[in-house]
DNA sequence: ATTAATTTTTAGGCAAGGCTAAAAAATAAT
DNA sequence: ATTATTTTTTAGCCTTGCCTAAAAATTAAT
């Protein structure tokens, strides 16, 4: 059997290699646990063969730690677009139970929902659903901190992980699929105006880093 | 936080005090462990103060204990009925995957679908729910064992522990609800006959004691 | 009332996964 | 090119839960 704390060192690896090398010290960061813990327990999971690790320089999954991984997640999105779809969840409180249930269930669980769902491709942060057989639904989303004033952009992802932050987001309207217009940038990672419905709202650096957006495009407009 | 073993131990403990004392030996043989790693948890939960353990004469749970019994049995009892009400699993399905998420979900998950099941009081084997206050629903059964032929009874219980078991009891018509007939029954806890449906079977010890009944009562009769 | 059989406990170990404190390696700064 | 700083690893220890083998207590049988 494939412990917890496995699958969870799995899975915050997988989603750290997309920001350059994953070190011994992000992950104790990331996992809050101490480095001396992670150097530890990496030993152990490249025994496993779950990854490649070299010390000092760093850590990548083998492919049998990649598919763990996005079992993992499949899991846990898969979960939070149930409990949010079906079971009456907010936005907010979908992360933490998600966190816990996808290391329980079964299978046969997950077919379950995954068919009572309609084979969904986007959780409902807008994360995408990997497939059984390892597909990710493709999404062109850029950080929402990226835009240039002028910019008509929707709101395609955001990131699960503070349940505050979705809180606020929620309040200020800034939820899936809402389309937005960029006024203002200011220099050095200054805050974002922008329109919302009507309203204008900042957008800083903190709050902004957690949306993505993609360009709406203009016949997109004109055939809506 | 409490551990998935500490609950192990004590839904077992609780659901064994009916038989007489609970033993170092009975504990080991239910949770398929040796008698000396029952010893050393014990010890450990009698310091946790969730139950009191004299050396070589048993055992018996603290009001915390039973409390966390209680609630574990109420997780799985209400999983149960949701994976078989909701989710669409059959009878001999649901034992196995309540049996790791009851350790798993939230207060909120458990009253969401208490209430999305409409407050049940009895689980998809007949099982009572205890409620979040510890009431246990009454429901007046006996073992199928003790009937007497002539009587005419109604299945209200089915022990959930084998799905083995329960794909033969639903094969051959014995499931919650049926109304059965005592034909007769041999001496020395052999088997009877009963008439199920029309049909008349065979149930012998080994599947009978899983079996529980309540007489039909002659104006249930009437009435209906 | 002893002996035999059974049950329970003790003693000592092991693997997972954490921790702290100290040593070593790598990186950055003068 | 050294020194200082940061990162990573070693070493040693702890808790939880499990194990086996041996000792002790209890219960059963003569």
């Amino acid at each position: 059997m494939i412990s917890q704390a496995t699958e969870d060192y799995i899975k915050i690896i997988y989603k750290m290699k997309g920001n350059g090398t994953v070190t011994t010290n992000s992950i104790a960061k990331a996992l809050n646990v101490t480095s001396a813990s992670v150097t530890n327990m990496l030993k152990r999971l490249a025994e496993m063969r779950l990854l490649k690790y070299t010390s000092y320089k760093g850590v990548k999954l083998t492919k049998a730690g990649e598919k763990i991984a996005l079992e993992v997640i499949r899991h846990h999105r898969l979960i939070e677009l149930y409990l949010s779809e079906i079971m009456g969840y907010t936005w907010d409180e979908v992360h933490d139970e998600a966190e816990r249930l996808e290391h329980h269930i079964s299978e046969q669980f997950e077919e379950k929902i995954f068919n009572m769902l309609g084979s969904p491709e986007f959780d409902p942060h807008g994360a995408p659903i990997t497939s059984k057989n390892g597909n990710i639904p493709k999404n062109e989303i850029s950080p929402l901190t990226d835009c240039a004033p002028g910019d008509y952009v929707r709101i395609e992802r955001v990131s699960d992980a503070d349940p505050e932050m979705l809180r606020y987001l929620s309040e200020i309207g800034l939820v899936l699929m809402v389309e937005i217009k960029i006024l203002s940038k200011e220099p050095f990672n200054g805050p974002l105006t922008v329109n919302v419905g009507g309203t204008e709202r900042m957008i800083w650096d903190e709050v902004g880093k957690n949306i993505y957006v993609a360009p709406v495009l203009s016949n997109d407009k004109v055939e809506a």
